[in-house]
DNA sequence: CACCATATTGACTGACTAGTCAATTTACAG
DNA sequence: CTGTAAATTGACTAGTCAGTCAATATGGTG
């Protein structure tokens, strides 16, 4: 008999992530995450005291995973025009590759259900962002413009770059949409 | 002595935009909804046959509100670029004047809870926009970049602006912020 | 093997909700 | 007035849900 401990957890988070996406969190009783995860529903609440813990978790997990998905390869560019547009690759590219995530992320970002400290917590991760178009901007390479603009910019360009991208039939249509779409905002940017 | 007919409707469907944005769509109980809007449960169903019916209702009109008010004065412009920028002006205009109807429309614009024809009724009103970019295009003013990638860049980024502008402190930091935001989209899409 | 913390179960509870409906009120036309 | 159709009411129903808890199972340790 088998039981290494974590494995309904797991279990848990990954039903609720494509319930959640699929339903909405009020729209997904836990009754039905514990069902399709295959567990009872005592056990659940034995690892997430109440339903808002759970999709905290979720949240910062998937927010954790963006962070890192983006910054992929990043010491191997040199320029700051190079390091953007890395990092706009490495987030079209988690976001095609995990399409349930990116939803996930788009539905409950500025959303009630997510805890305030959780979100302020997903949003430190991309401090790394800012200092890069300050960088930019400081060396010239970039328009001044105000960073926490330019972040909110690239955050939400990609996101529109991946919801075009999404409706492409053929790979290539996807690709040069994706290059159209990462031109698009380093032309906004660039000084 | 009692009010005119349509009184309710109105107080029902300003109500549960107010509740649908603070509270989202399951979090908030018919109930509640009817309770502010100062009238009977059985009111609200005599309107909306059912919560869905409602939030349809409201997603239609706030829809249309925003088409029209981007299309203000925009006979008056002469190219496509001035087009583009009025559009831009009246768009964060609108968001900025109607902070709960942006909120509502972002928050719900993907969601589960409005109808697909509803949905595709309230893409439709801006396809004069996807007119402007082939025509930009075709003029040569315009990038030559995929129309739909243009007009889901278009909105994401307005959506963008529109997001850090809200955290701005002083009338003037917003203006400039906002300022900054149209000419990243230009130059984005500019040839 | 015996012990015990940890993990797991599912029936159960108290609270809440969308929608109904029979009764009542209102507005207004004749 | 009177008749009537539309508007309005709120108690009520049938169902749902988050979270509890006492009982049970598991697996590792000495």
């Amino acid at each position: 008999m088998r039981k290494p401990a974590k494995d309904k957890q797991e279990a848990i988070l990954k039903t609720a992530l494509t319930l959640f996406t699929e339903r909405g969190f009020f729209g997904t009783p836990t009754s039905l995450i514990s069902k399709e995860a295959g567990v009872a529903t005592g056990t659940l609440f034995f690892y997430f005291r109440t339903k808002e813990e759970l999709i905290d978790t979720l949240y910062r997990r998937i927010k954790g995973e963006a962070a890192a998905a983006m910054c992929r390869g990043l010491d191997k560019e040199k320029g700051v025009k190079e390091k953007l547009h890395r990092i706009g690759i490495n987030a079209v590219a988690w976001a095609t590759q995990n399409p349930e995530k990116m939803k996930f992320m788009e539905q409950f970002a500025h959303s009630q259900f997510v805890s305030t400290t959780a979100q302020e917590e997903g949003m430190s991760r991309f401090l790394f962002l800012k200092d890069l178009i300050r960088e930019g901007i400081s060396k010239g390479t970039v328009k001044d413009l105000d960073p926490d603009l330019a972040v909110s910019l690239m955050a939400s360009s990609i996101s529109g770059v991946v919801a075009r991208a999404s409706t492409a039939i053929t790979p290539a249509e996807r690709e040069e949409i994706i290059g159209q779409g990462l031109d698009f905002v380093w032309d906004g940017l660039k000084a």
